[in-house]
DNA sequence: TCAAGCTATGTTATAAAGTTACATTATAGA
DNA sequence: TCTATAATGTAACTTTATAACATAGCTTGA
């Protein structure tokens, strides 16, 4: 397991590498999906997945244009929903942002922890959260589908 | 504890009632914490209490507009962050909406089940949910301000 | 191989959600 | 009643997201 993997990235950490982990996950994804990693996916993936901290789609646009030539906004949602679809990238409803998933090899419900002070986003992946919320819904007479969990506050770095 | 205190709210209760009581306890709640329940303040929670599903900023300001003349999104926003603030009302951030707080008379950390059929929400308001969030994110050294947690799925009068 | 159908992208305009900056009015306390 | 603070008004604007329709590019089977 990478740096990557598992809570916050530790500072300093080999970023090159875990991005190349996750664009060949992402190939491979695509590749059992049977759905197609086209340059344009790619390249928001890459951007995506080259930050930290989480990007907004405009933010995201702004690193699209390196050939001087600006694309519109739909060309960025239209990437980041497919990529949202095949569990590459995720989306942070709290900060209407995006960010790369990290352990997209294996299935999993993810909750956030989002640091207010660096603004860096780790993955929980908490079966206990994931199967506690689960459970209480049921309870309630809820049909689980989705869960979004967003913790903010700060992470071991920042913290002292 | 009245329906709209448990889970979701049973169809057809009486939701005049469950109105004037969240308004009473606001009154009380702005009494004690010693700031001041507007009539502007008040009339935005009116609103948001009156809808069983959540509304949107826009949706609201269309419903300010009473006198025919339209008051700027500003203005309520800015009600909605007082009402927040005291723990009135909640935002849900996977909605771009709001929703009045129906257990505002004893602190809680609160989690939404969002019924994707009738578009209700409830309040979850399961501490283990909490706790678990707590001890896992704790665990990952992460020192927690702010939980949001927003399930989507089918509510028991939805769902068969 | 080429045409038909699907998938992806381009283009333009617009909708929806939220904020900034500054002026004015109301309220409470000295 | 004066003053400081809190609340509201007003206008413009930014940020985020989508709609509608046109074009290009793959792919698959006759």
């Amino acid at each position: 397991m990478t740096a990557a993997q598992q809570g916050f990235p530790e500072r300093g950490h080999d970023h090159a590498a875990c991005l190349l982990q996750i664009l060949s996950n992402a190939e491979a994804v695509c590749q059992q999906h049977e759905v197609r990693l086209t340059p344009q996916r790619r390249r928001v993936l890459e951007i995506v997945a080259g930050s930290h901290s989480p990007l907004g789609a405009y933010d995201i646009l702004e690193q699209m244009d390196s050939s001087g030539r600006r694309s519109a906004p739909i060309t960025v949602y239209r990437a980041l929903d497919f990529l949202i679809e095949q569990g590459l990238v995720h989306r942070l409803t709290s900060l209407n942002a995006f960010t790369a998933c990290v352990h997209s090899d294996s299935e999993h419900i993810a909750q956030f922890l989002i640091c207010r002070a660096c603004r860096t986003v780790a993955e929980l992946k908490s079966s206990r959260v994931a199967q506690t919320i689960q459970q209480d819904a049921e309870h309630a007479g809820f049909a689980v589908d989705q869960q979004a969990v967003e913790v903010t506050g700060i992470c071991r770095d920042c913290g002292v």
